[in-house]
DNA sequence: GAAGGAATGTCGGAATTCCGACATTGAAGA
DNA sequence: TCTTCAATGTCGGAATTCCGACATTCCTTC
């Protein structure tokens, strides 16, 4: 993937393929196209931090980033991870309170950057397009419920399977492609299924040996999803 | 608390209280208390169930109400608790998908239910007023990540602590009175915390003890707020 | 006010999770 | 290539959670 071109095609080429960018107005798009630019970040490289006050809309040109907030015990937890295409910072762009979580890189990436005053002029300023900002959170709020009651009675196994396949997705959308996680160690991965390392690293083979996933140096490969997702109670 | 009278003023004051209601325009205010309409529920009576077309938003007069939602496995959990003058049902009326999750009656309840159509044409209609609806849903999907990263790590008695005091008070608000929580079972609660019937028993036993609550046939009352905060870690 | 069902209280053993310790492997930089 | 540090793999005992079983108490209804 030539992530070296800054020209506009290829931004629009790459966000085109998202759903919420894609549903926009053609002139809105243009607009944001124009008025945004490309940003590299490094692995470990912070968008934004919890916090921070909103600087705008962070779309994935290509690399992974993903979501962590901290607890009062200063331990952190893994809440989502983001590929490309999918936009990041919706929350806070949409009520413009400080961002609540951290968001950073998961490996080297290429971030398309829209400037808070042009998601404010182009819809908070214009009322019938705000719609467009909170459409995502909504459905976002939805599926936190999904998940809350789905997990609720999971053992840890079912909660890694489930978290899997939710980590390897855009958040924002249920189909669309499975992604390799990238750039997550095992101990953070643990984390978000509210598990530890060392369990987790035995969970991780019991999936390798049944061929559901393919795991190496901070990264998992989903192979098998309908087996995951089985696993996860999401049939049975 | 005569829960009686359906005069208008006592709707009103009653739905005065609350913030959400409160911060719209006095028209507004006054056009929706004509076009509601109070309606009464037994315990345990539905005001929605999942995957029902939206009817309306509901405020809390008297009593209270609890949503809850089923997992694949037919085991449900109880999501959040309104009190009075509380606001039930921003979400699917906000975005007009069908109810994600049950609510209904934890014990006999008054309830003033604005119909959908009404809803529409005073908010949906007027995109300016339409963040009026959303706000909540905002500060609602902010308080789930919160959840999120703090009961991450805990232990099942910091999160019953953590859950009391969630219960107790307004799903949308930080602040205000602490409710006496009624009409919810120990099994009930269980579900909510992530734990089982006998130990959230035992542990209700050891808060009691510590003088923290007091507990009755389906019924907790607070007693020690800053108390449970601490054990709930949201001080130490 | 008696009967029936729901909710609470209590035990104890099984299952799961937690977590310190230590060895091994992989990646990045000098 | 060598060094260093992060990540993975593995054990085993402690702590916690799960859950069947059964007695008791409380509310509701007839």
């Amino acid at each position: 993937m030539p992530e070296g071109s800054s020209e506009s095609y290829s931004v629009s080429d790459a966000l085109e393929g998202e759903r919420w960018f894609a549903g926009l107005e053609p002139a809105l798009r243009e607009t944001i196209l124009k008025g945004g630019f490309i940003k590299r970040f490094k692995r470990g490289q912070y968008l934004f931090r919890q916090g921070d006050k909103v600087s705008g809309l962070f779309g994935m040109l290509a690399g992974q980033a993903h979501s962590q907030a901290e607890n009062s015990d200063g331990k952190s937890i893994v809440l989502a991870v983001y590929h490309a295409p999918d936009w990041v910072g919706f929350l806070a762009c949409a009520d413009g309170r400080p961002y609540t979580f951290d968001v950073l890189a998961s490996i080297d990436s290429t971030i398309f950057f829209v400037p808070l005053p042009l998601i404010r002029e182009q819809f908070h300023a214009k009322s019938e397009r705000y719609m467009y900002l909170l459409a995502p959170q909504l459905s976002s709020l939805r599926k936190i419920y999904l998940y809350l009651t789905n997990t609720a009675h999971m053992k840890a196994i079912e909660r890694l399977a489930f978290r899997l396949l939710d980590f390897s997705q855009s958040p924002w959308y249920e189909d669309g492609p499975s992604h390799p996680i990238r750039g997550l160690s095992q101990d953070m991965l643990a984390t978000a299924i509210l598990s530890n390392r060392q369990d987790t690293n035995v969970m991780l083979g019991q999936l390798e040996q049944q061929g559901l996933i393919r795991k190496s140096y901070n990264q998992i490969e989903i192979l098998d999803k309908p087996g995951l997702m089985q696993i996860a109670r999401m049939a049975r």
